[in-house]
DNA sequence: TCCAAAACAGGTCAATCGTCCTGTTTATAA
DNA sequence: TTATAAACAGGACGATTGACCTGTTTTGGA
């Protein structure tokens, strides 16, 4: 018996995957503001019903985007990398080299996920900002802590893990405007020298 | 003789700053997309016409605040203190720590002028990017040139200055996302310990 | 005094924004 | 099978956007 070719088939996890993805995509190419939901909804290949089945407003969407992409980018370049680290400066000094190494090869340097929204959100929204602020802190944390655990007493771990969350989003920051990577080159080279046991 | 109540006095000089101080301060607060021609017009108090006559164009309004406005804020806080100060080092310590009374004064923290529209701009348009990567440059140009003077073999004057402008920037999007000066206090302290020539 | 150009007033315009509506199809459990 | 809700289609909605237009007033040089 040939089945009816049907029309449709219900994928409700993978079409809202599809446009977290596509909306991730654009938020940090073009900005928040500068994508619309048309926008996403053309790129993504879904009708207007189904994304607002999914994500009823435009700000449910971004808080989605922050929570379960941006956060997990975090997650894979920076908090899993450092933990699996030898050392702290070690893990540090490997997420950049990373960096550079995928921004050379790709064309354009979008900048920092989290940085970019953060900037364009963080006065917009108390919602967005505390969630943007909730990535940042996990970073900032796993990179405290790596250092917290080799015990050294000449490190201050909360600051010095701030400095290199704000080194690293300004050094792409810079990258960006620039569209080269040799400003991340730059602080990557001076940020060794301001790291413990160089080895 | 009793003049005539005069309904208008025309001051093109006059209205046009207005117009862009206003801007400055709504691009730098809202941000460049979530701030409408409209919003301006309010907010100076100025008609659509007069708005149109002195800058025909959002584009043409936004070029005209990073030129005229943010290139002069970041001449204002940076490069002026830096060249006046008796080391590189010291300027910038000096920059740094009035940033952060500046802002715990004020209740705000807004961000860094330059990077707000550098990361929501630079992809957007070509003439944005190539405007504000001239900001930046004069910006670390100022303190290349600075440590340069100071001719210690230890030190990299480009990748430094590339580095504090980094710092400084991913400090204060770090201070803008958690609405308080603690970032930029820590990073202060960390890169006080990476300058060259501790005094 | 006269006149051309600049400065400004006040509103219109199509396009686009985010949201939401009604209807149809698909999946699920009884 | 049948009922019920979820998933999706396809567009409509009023509000807002940036641009710009015509008309009036002011200004400064001839």
């Amino acid at each position: 018996m040939a089945k009816r070719p049907s029309k449709r088939t219900n994928d409700p996890e993978g079409l809202r995957r599809r446009i977290l993805d596509i909306a991730a995509e654009l938020f940090q190419s073009r900005g928040y503001h500068a994508t619309s939901m048309h926008d996403i909804q053309a790129e993504a290949g879904v009708t207007g019903g189904a994304l607002h089945h999914h994500f009823a407003t435009k700000k449910a969407l971004g808080m989605a985007v922050i929570k379960e992409r941006v956060f997990r980018q975090v997650e894979e370049t920076w908090i899993q990398p450092v933990q699996a680290a030898k050392s702290a400066a070690e893990g540090i000094r490997t997420v950049f080299k990373g960096t550079i190494a995928e921004l050379d090869q790709r064309g354009r340097v979008l900048g920092c996920p989290v940085n970019n929204l953060a900037i364009e959100l963080s006065l917009a929204d108390a919602d967005f900002r505390q969630a943007l602020h909730g990535v940042f802190q996990a970073w900032r944390d796993a990179i405290a802590q790596k250092l917290r655990d080799e015990r050294n007493k000449d490190v201050d771990p909360e600051a010095l893990a701030t400095f290199v969350v704000a080194t690293f989003s300004g050094a792409l920051a810079l990258a960006k405007t620039e569209q080269d990577t040799a400003p991340i080159r730059a602080c990557a080279k001076q940020l060794a020298q301001a790291l413990p046991i160089r080895r």
